[in-house]
DNA sequence: TCTCGTCTGCCAAACGTTTGGTATGAAGGT
DNA sequence: ACCTTCATACCAAACGTTTGGCAGACGAGA
């Protein structure tokens, strides 16, 4: 930068304020003829540096517990993409599951003075990672919240609820669930909604109407396989995820019900192909990018002091033929 | 880290030698002393004022298009955890298609001052982002090569290869391709692969059997059923995508030919549900996580000053129910 | 007991910015 | 012509580490 400062005639300072475009302390005719030069000679401030004087880095820690699944993917994206609009870079730590990890990966990004950190891969047990609170770098929970701390989550018990409301609808009483892992708020949160719904309709969702599984195709069709095997006959079939829904049509297949005419289907997610599939799937659509984006604002504000609400995001259902028609009367 | 000086009665040079471990200088015993000190006082060395020392930042950069492909979801995984094996942080910047917007995270990457960058994001147009060539910053590409350039990319040439030798193996004589965008590397290479052994085999290709599309599912669709409109009935079909293979075999369906029976149809990147369709999708497997673990070594190895070689990856190919029949002779 | 060698720990400069305080010059009002 | 006011630019300290150069202490050999 002093360099540069020769090259223009000035002092670093008046360079480094024109650079930041500081226009109560430097001409704008300055400012304008110092960016060009920059330009022009490829310098680039350095980062660290301000970073180091202003204590403030630029950037954002988040933490996943992996960035395949397409969830995360998309609300990774929504993240970079606001931080990057507001000057901001987002370093992404994927935690796994192990409890170690976890921590060890806090401490980098705590280590690396990140302003902020985003918190997306707590399950229902682990809580702030522990290293996070004992240092003052803000947090915020995404995607999945935790009790009732400050978060940014997509809205899942509303999302059962849609789905119960969706198959009420169509007239279907005969119902049964194929739920997702016992320890995804997910999966609780998704299934507790549906459940309220259903039971105010006054029909019954008894334990053996609920089977758990990972999140999955083949283990979506197990549990399917397990329900069917029970002898139950459901007119309708809520998926907690997309994945287990197109297991769970292979099971239903096997027995010769059709999904879209004989059994009503709804997953959960509403992935690329859900869409595309021989019948195309219903299913509940969460707009990840936006939690991503709020989660930054969110966390923005709070680093800058104020005291931003927590906030949910809305999903939508989308039918499909899966689910599209009136359960048969006789049924 | 003066205060945690004073507190084990030390200087803070010490201190910092201590806490790096430094057993050439430092007793091991007071290294030892120090870590317990740190940790139960919850002390974490800045290390922005340590990169800005050292000009080190322990941080590597990384430009993909996107996130939410899960091939590129995979590489990152990859990225993330050898680096943080290495003792290195990613920091992903999605870049999108614009190419200004390639530069800005260019740009931001290097005034970060990341000590070396992974570029995953090259078209076949595209070269080197042109502000990173004129930056000092050590760079590689990955998944996707460029030219003779340093780079640890996936063998996609391989992959199209063992493709076609699979299908003329089970005796296919009359092929199609759905064959990606025209502008992917990726593309370019899965299909000349293909070509060469078909051609070498004594089989005309020709340009009426490879129709391009993007790389979704609708998009396969449509591609295939265009091929199926000009009156071809090929026995066997290789898609150089899943999605495209998936929305392929509904165009199929559509003119009542069954794929695993009447058609072998055979996708690539081996997608989680490929596995798990209705007729399970045979297709070429990446380990992609592998080409990011060798994309950090590589690069890590190149900012020490060596000079790592290119590297490939070799994928293979998983033979399932939608390519594992022989062709009927009589077509 | 003296000297030499080795191990351990201290001092201070430097990394490249930012920013409050202050100086300089020009313009405008009386 | 003189004073005030405003706009613009300069100086220097500080952010928290790392690291080469030295000094002090301790043990061993003669």
């Amino acid at each position: 930068m002093t360099q540069l400062a020769q090259l223009a005639g000035l002092d670093v300072s008046t360079v480094s304020r024109a650079l930041r475009g500081d226009r109560s302390r430097v001409a704008s005719a300055t400012i304008e003829r110092v960016g060009q030069l920059a330009a022009e000679h490829g310098f680039q401030p350095d980062a660290v540096a301000a970073a180091l004087r202003t204590g403030r880095t630029k950037v954002l820690g988040v933490l996943v517990p992996t960035m395949t699944d397409v969830a995360y993917a998309q609300m990774l994206e929504g993240i970079a993409q606001q931080a990057s609009l507001r000057g901001y870079l987002a370093m992404t730590t994927v935690t796994g599951s192990a409890r170690r990890t976890r921590n060890a990966a806090v401490a980098s990004l705590v280590g690396q003075r990140v302003d902020g950190i985003i918190v997306a891969d707590s399950t229902v047990g682990s809580g702030a990672p522990t290293a996070l609170v004992s240092s003052a770098t803000p947090f915020l929970f995404a995607l999945r919240g935790v009790g009732h701390q400050l978060g940014v989550v997509a809205d899942d018990t509303l999302g059962g609820r849609l789905v119960a409301e969706h198959l009420l609808d169509r007239g279907h009483r005969d119902v049964a669930v194929v739920a997702g892992p016992t320890n995804a708020t997910t999966s609780r949160r998704r299934l507790s909604g549906f459940r309220d719904v259903i039971r105010r309709a006054g029909v019954e969702l008894g334990a053996d109407r609920v089977v758990h599984a990972d999140w999955g195709v083949a283990e979506g069709h197990a549990a399917m396989a397990e329900l069917l095997g029970h002898g139950l006959r459901p007119t309708a079939v809520f998926s907690l995820n997309d994945y287990n829904a197109i297991g769970a049509s292979r099971a239903l297949q096997n027995s010769a019900l059709e999904v879209g005419r004989d059994v009503a289907l709804v997953g959960y997610n509403d992935i690329s192909i859900s869409a595309e599939l021989p019948v195309p799937l219903s299913s509940v659509h969460n707009n990840l990018e936006t939690v991503g984006r709020l989660a930054v604002d969110s966390l923005l504000s709070l680093i800058d002091g104020h005291e931003p609400p927590s906030q949910t995001v809305a999903p939508r259902l989308i039918v499909r033929e899966s689910s599209g028609f009136s359960a048969h009367p006789q049924r």
